[in-house]
RNA sequence: GCGAAAGUAGCUCAGUUGGUAGAGCACGACCUUGCCAAGGUCGGGGUCGCGGGUUCGAAUCCCGUCUUUCGCUCCA
């Protein structure tokens, strides 16, 4: 593993960031608990991208959906099909495939082989025309061609009966061979489903089967004319949402980067047919905006383009991130098409359409979307944070740079010595600050020694009470990243960090 | 899920051919100092991931299991 991301991951553990589930019980693989320093910086990533997605727009309202919904919603979505994936394992090699693309690769060779033939043919044509070649060239591919067919109707067969046995038959009549171990030595086929499944009711053979959500997009869209009708709005306007979702993921590791439980901030944004491209080109902008504004390096960011799209886009990308294990993705922007929408008209017969007052018809509207993984955000922010610094003195430093809006703690109180009543008057501050501020109060050990534990999880100022405060109500306040001083009266303190650690600044750059 | 490596105190690690656990830091109390970590005294904490086996005796050898990390697949 990467020294800094095992370094950011150690950190993240010892000061109270992010915790392993069930510790205690030897942990549960892939899912983590938010310690109190992480809950708070969370807390803080999605608050403001609440306010920066829903306070601040006329054109976007809230929403939050149950995390139960109806089973035939994810037949609508495709995600009972598409989050199904036949696997097969080549014991030689120990690679695993899914089987269904080892087969669509064959069919597709089937292809290829017959534009070599007729190539080959054409070359040896030449200009004059020979029956007896042409005659063979014509019954190769007609051979080829009726293979390639026989092999794609009896796959069809296959996938349409969910019929596992059958595929691995095709794949072992077809000789395919792994392409690493060159052996047909496989396994049986093995349905992996990414949903997770629960049971809705107390008395078994009564219950509802049920799918925890896999992503919190359908409870918008399912929502849609509700919300639509009760908020009155119209058309451009978007649906946000933040929430849990679930996926069963084969393999889900890189620390919180993939869980099997995890938080996603979205938000849907509803347009006429015909505009969601123009629309969708709007959101990138803005989104990477947003990201920009967090002020965790623009070089740390790039779009990447879908070339593959899933089924239900016209157009896709993700935001990328420079995690320490390199550019991943971590917001992803669809142009949901209709899809969605058309396709729970269809499965639940209630018409999901707008009327549009300026055209004067009803439509399905178009959809774009914008989806960030709030843990992947915290990874981001904390990975970009983490720094260790070696001081003029030789002494080692280790830092979280956390931007100061999204710093778990804003300001540490420190009364520099525990006697002549600074402690009191530390407690007093302590007491005023954390009416609107999240604030620590420590008077343990020596003052540097303070000032190291605040840096450790990022706090971005001490305000330090001494003697002279006692006499003028003065404090000093020390800021991190500079260890700078500066020395304010008690009574400008609020208004002083609330103009630091405010998200007013980084409002006005979106 | 399959393959490989690892698991000893909160953290980083020692533990010699099997003889029944140790260091530094951290933590707690008290004293001292007082603006950028590591002053003094005392103290708490581990059935060596878990279960089983071999042995007079297992942190150490064997088997199983759990977790973590890496590769394969998928994705926010």
């Amino acid at each position: 593993m990467d020294d800094l991301f095992k370094k950011v991951v150690s950190h993240c553990k010892e000061y109270g960031f992010v915790f392993q589930s069930s510790e205690v019980y030897d942990g549960l693989a892939a899912v983590y608990d938010f310690g109190p320093y992480g809950v708070e910086l969370k807390k803080n990533l999605r608050e403001y991208w609440w306010k920066s997605m829903v306070q601040l727009r006329a054109d976007i309202v809230g929403l939050d959906s149950a995390i139960f919904m109806h089973p035939t919603v994810w037949k609508a979505s495709g995600h009972v099909d598409a989050f199904n994936d036949p696997l097969i394992d080549n014991k030689d090699s120990k690679k695993r495939y899914r089987a269904d693309v080892l087969i669509e690769e064959r069919i597709s060779s089937y292809e290829q082989k017959i534009e070599k033939e007729v190539e080959k043919a054409a070359k040896r044509f030449g200009d004059s025309f020979d029956p007896i070649l042409f005659a063979q060239t014509n019954a190769r591919v007609l051979e080829l061609k009726g293979k390639g067919e026989a092999l794609h109707t009896r796959f069809a067969e296959a996938l349409e009966q969910s019929n596992l046995e059958a595929l691995r038959q095709i794949i072992i009549d077809e000789e395919i061979v792994c392409p690493v171990s060159g052996s047909r030595n496989w396994t049986e086929v093995r349905q992996f489903n990414l949903m997770f499944g629960t049971k809705l009711g107390s008395v078994a053979e009564d219950s509802l089967d049920l799918f925890l959500r896999p992503e919190t997009a359908q409870g918008i869209f399912v929502n849609f004319l509700n919300v639509q009708k009760s908020a009155r709005m119209r058309l451009p306007f978007g649906i946000a949402q933040t929430g849990k979702a679930f996926r069963n993921e084969i393999v889900a590791r890189q620390f919180i980067f993939r869980m099997r439980e995890f938080e996603q901030m979205e938000m849907q944004f509803f347009v006429r047919p015909g505009q969601e491209l123009s629309w969708y080109e709007h959101w990138k902008e803005a989104r990477m905006k947003w990201h920009y504004s967090l002020g965790l390096g623009e070089q740390n960011y790039r779009f990447h383009d879908h070339e593959k799209l899933a089924h239900y886009a016209n157009a896709a990308c993700d935001i990328e991130f420079k995690f320490p294990f390199g550019f991943k993705e971590l917001e992803g922007i669809h142009s949901r098409t209709d899809f969605d929408l058309s396709r729970h008209q269809q499965f639940s017969g209630k018409k999901l359409q707008y009327f549009d007052p300026e055209l004067g018809e009803n439509y399905v509207p178009y959809v774009v979307e914008t989806s960030v993984g709030l843990d992947r955000l915290f990874l981001a922010v904390m990975s970009a944070s983490y720094s260790e610094e070696t001081l003029e003195d030789g002494s080692e430093r280790t830092t979280l740079r956390i931007p100061a809006p999204l710093a778990p703690v804003k300001v540490a109180v420190l009364p520099l010595v525990k006697k002549d009543g600074l402690p009191e008057m530390a407690m007093e501050i302590f007491k005023e600050l954390s009416l609107d501020l999240s604030v620590q109060y420590d008077d343990k050990d020596a003052i540097g020694r303070r000032y190291r534990r605040q840096d450790a999880i990022g706090t971005p100022y001490c305000a330090t009470i001494d003697n002279q405060s006692i006499e003028d109500g003065s404090l000093t306040v020390r800021e991190r990243d500079s260890m700078a001083q500066e020395r304010i009266h008690r009574s400008e303190l609020s208004e002083y960090l609330r103009e630091k650690c405010g998200y007013q600044a980084w409002f006005r750059a979106l």
